[in-house]
DNA sequence: CTATGTAAACAAC
DNA sequence: GTTGTTTACATAG
């Protein structure tokens, strides 16, 4: 463990072939799948059904609850005192039943638990009622469903609604966030998402609603340092090229936008771009989305217009709204849910940013593109409180395997399961991932943190192996696409590296007119392979980074295929720290289905090899999931909207894919990892925003740990069982209860596991 | 080293 | 002049 102790998450997965014991597979399907898109808490039914179905098989009073954003995703509150192994079991076996079309995943939660903020204030456990947890609950749902999509990946700070609250209720000392968030006021004005030609509009619009001054006063910090509208105007914002060109072009229906459109747009988001930035900022556009492979150049029918989009792989739907969600219309805290999000820059940040533009270069540089990767490892989950289904207590089931799995495969394979609720993200992606690039050996755990995607050791085998040929070739196989909408998130964090595979695979099936890298890569090369590549290509050739791509209109769906078999896909599939394998499954395959992707076959070689040919992992995407995001970043959460629909989750993804990973703790037993402390994660939730933050906790900027999470939201964490991967991680969850903010208790704090036990 | 930002050379329109 | 692609260099982490 390296690391901080603060890493709250840690995630592990392994695979392994769960014994699906038999599980009781009474309920084939339990659960209905949302569908992604929505986000509403119309779930709830059914989850009880699921539940109810279940129920015999698990041990104790166990509840169980549809997650509200996630598909086939389901909240398990354990008692503390629960046989976790026995638990595991029966899920697997559940999930196994299920298939992927029914619940697959299963957010472990201690109900007991680790409570999430050491504050908790728990206001009061009003609780003992039922009718009142009713009443919460139908507040929640009633209240507003949208916030809930934006993003899923909130910082595990105060979530958006609770700073307002608390701001709203002119308690500055409540939003101890607010005052570094203040630096992104500006942000508030931009929503995007979505939007499409109409963000500006919007933008406008909000911009209008917030009053800069307002919402200065509003936030204003203690410290003191106003920061105005104006300035956070004047200021730069906290992304990088590749995540604004992210949040421009995924801000459309089409996800497809001109040049001058993307120019356009960030103009009319970021002020700075059109008053105060330099005319090259536009060359940097260019730059950018001639580097990046993920940005994919399209040609109209006519040929006349070219459009730049995403490459679906590498998309993490990142918009702004996703990095920072204004939960409110109008809530003018929106901005600095971004920031917590993304990294909240510390202190020195703030300074820059507060410096405005006079600062010179160097200086604003410091204030570092803050893509938009969400840590990763939090896994936001709103809750909009469903029913909770309990499960009835029934025979336990054996499982050896949880604990065994946790601890060896576990420790070995770090990877890292996303929950991804889709966050949003990222970075751009935003997040970005883990640096792909690089993707070190050293840091299996890192990586996963990132990518997950990637298995290390797979990897590094791979390397080994591959001198030049590629064993893969022979077996390219394709990846099905799994249903994105299941995992929307995800996929940030590779993302590039996706979309590096995604189009060296491409490649062959559409030799494209851009170079082909090392002579076609076989479709068969996986992304694992890339990695691999990458590595070797980068180091080799170290400098350039070019991608020479070109991409054709519209592809049609871009098959993945992966080098290795199934077996091996799956690995793959693990791999990604997005989401789940399924994720990167799914974002592969999403892709694929829209368009081929054959995108950018050619890959110089040797030359540049950088970019092209490796998979830019890091960038946004990383997504996710994602993560650095990049998310997005920022690259990052994403909901697929194009393809596939949106899922409110691209941001989380986005944000999870980048970093943290490292400094995970390993766990030997499930049940460990259930107990463990939830690391400072109270502390901060703020850090776990922030990549930077999570990492190591700095001591110096107090200021942005954020002691308590707010009302709606707990920070608890909690074991991914994805039963599709038989992978069980460690995560952390951000629990918000939407809509509660208002209501006292929630407010309070119900921890996600008292509000559990009061199900019960 | 990597990621990112910036500048610039060039090419094609 | 715009759009794209690449290189090269600088800087922060």
């Amino acid at each position: 463990m390296k690391t901080s102790p603060r890493r709250p998450l840690i995630l592990k997965r392994r695979r392994l072939p769960l014994p699906v014991q038999d599980a009781p597979h009474d309920t084939p399907e339990e659960e209905p799948k949302r569908p992604p898109a929505q986000e509403e808490p119309s779930q709830v039914q059914a989850s009880k059904e699921v539940a109810e179905s279940n129920s015999c098989k698990f041990p104790t009073g166990i509840k169980i609850i549809n997650h509200p954003t996630m598909p086939n995703t389901q909240v398990v509150a354990i008692p503390n005192n629960a046989d976790i192994q026995s638990i595991i079991t029966a899920l697997t076996a559940k999930g196994k039943e299920s298939g992927s079309s029914g619940p697959n995943k299963f957010i472990l939660i201690s109900c007991g638990g680790a409570s999430t903020h050491p504050s908790g204030r728990q206001p009061q456990p009003q609780t003992s009622n039922d009718s009142k947890r009713t009443e919460i609950i139908t507040e929640i749902l009633g209240p507003r469903p949208a916030t809930r999509d934006a993003n899923v990946l909130r910082p595990p700070g105060p979530t958006l609604g609770q700073r307002l609250e608390n701001c709203a209720g002119g308690d500055t000392t409540g939003c101890t966030l607010d005052n570094s968030l203040t630096n992104i006021q500006w942000l508030e004005k931009m929503s995007s998402d979505g939007l499409g030609s109409c963000s500006i509009k919007q933008e406008m619009e909000e911009k209008e609603n917030c009053h800069p001054e307002q919402s200065q006063v509003k936030m204003e910090e203690p410290s003191g340092t106003s920061t105005c509208w104006q300035d956070s105007m004047s200021q730069r914002p906290p992304y990088s090229y590749m995540a604004m060109i992210q949040f421009a072009i995924n801000s459309t229906e089409r996800k497809r936008m001109t040049l001058k459109d993307i120019y356009t747009w960030i103009e009319d988001h970021f002020p700075y771009f059109k008053h105060i930035a330099k005319p090259g900022w536009k060359n940097s556009i260019r730059h950018n989305l001639s580097l990046h492979d993920m940005f994919v150049r399209e040609t109209s029918a006519n040929g006349k217009v070219s459009f730049w989009t995403i490459h679906p792989s590498a998309n993490r739907y990142l918009t702004l709204d996703q990095v920072f969600k204004p939960l409110d219309p109008g809530s003018p805290q929106s901005p600095e849910h971004l920031e917590s999000q993304q990294k909240q820059p510390n202190p020195e940040l703030r300074r820059n940013m507060t410096i405005k533009t006079e600062l010179p270069l160097g200086a604003r540089r410091k204030m570092k593109p803050l893509l938009p990767r969400v840590s990763s490892y939090l896994v936001p989950i709103q809750f909009p409180v469903n029913q909770s289904l309990v499960l009835q207590p029934s025979v336990k089931v054996p499982l050896p395997l949880a604990a065994s799995l946790m601890s060896s495969e576990l420790a070995r394979h770090s990877k890292r399961v996303r929950i991804a609720p889709k966050l949003l993200l990222a970075d751009e992606g935003i997040a970005p991932l883990p640096p792909a690039g690089p993707v070190k050996e050293e840091k299996p755990l890192l990586g996963e943190g990132l990518l997950p995607l990637l298995p290390v050791q797979s990897i590094k085998e791979e390397e080994t192996q591959h001198g030049e040929d590629m064993p893969q070739l022979a077996r390219p196989i394709k990846v099905e696409s799994p249903p994105l909408e299941e995992w929307p998130s995800p996929c940030p964090s590779f993302k590039e590296e996706l979309s590096h595979s995604w189009e060296d695979s491409s490649c062959s099936p559409t030799p494209r007119p851009k170079k082909s890298y090392s002579g076609l890569k076989s479709p068969a090369r996986c992304v694992s392979e890339m990695l691999v590549i990458k590595r070797r290509e980068k180091r080799e050739m170290s400098r350039s980074r070019r991608k020479q791509h070109l991409q054709p209109p519209c592809l049609d769906e871009p098959e993945l295929v992966f080098s290795e078999g199934p077996s091996t896909s799956r690995r793959v599939t693990e791999a990604p720290l997005l989401a789940e394998p399924v994720s990167h499954l799914s974002c592969l395959q999403e892709e694929g289905g829209p368009f081929k992707t054959p995108i950018k076959e050619t890959l110089p070689i040797s030359s540049t090899p950088s970019k092209s040919i490796l998979p830019k992992t890091p960038e946004s995407w990383r997504l996710t999931p994602p993560a650095k995001a990049e998310g997005l970043d920022f690259s990052p959460v994403r909901t697929p909207q194009g393809a596939f629909g949106s899922l409110p989750d691209s941001l989380g993804l986005m944000d999870l894919s980048t970093t943290q990973l490292k400094s995970i703790p390993l766990f030997d037993s499930p049940r460990e990892l259930l107990n463990s402390e939830p690391f400072d994660l109270v502390s901060d939730p703020f850090s776990s925003s922030s990549p930077s933050d999570l990492e190591v906790p700095k001591p110096g900027s107090p200021e942005l740990q954020v002691p308590s999470l707010s009302a709606n939201r707990s920070l608890t964490e909690g074991l991914v069982l994805d039963t599709m991967n038989d992978s069980l991680s460690k995560i952390l969850l951000d629990i918000s209860f939407p809509g509660l903010e208002e209501d006292p208790l929630s407010s309070d704090n119900i921890t996600w596991s008292q509000f559990i036990s009061e199900l019960r």
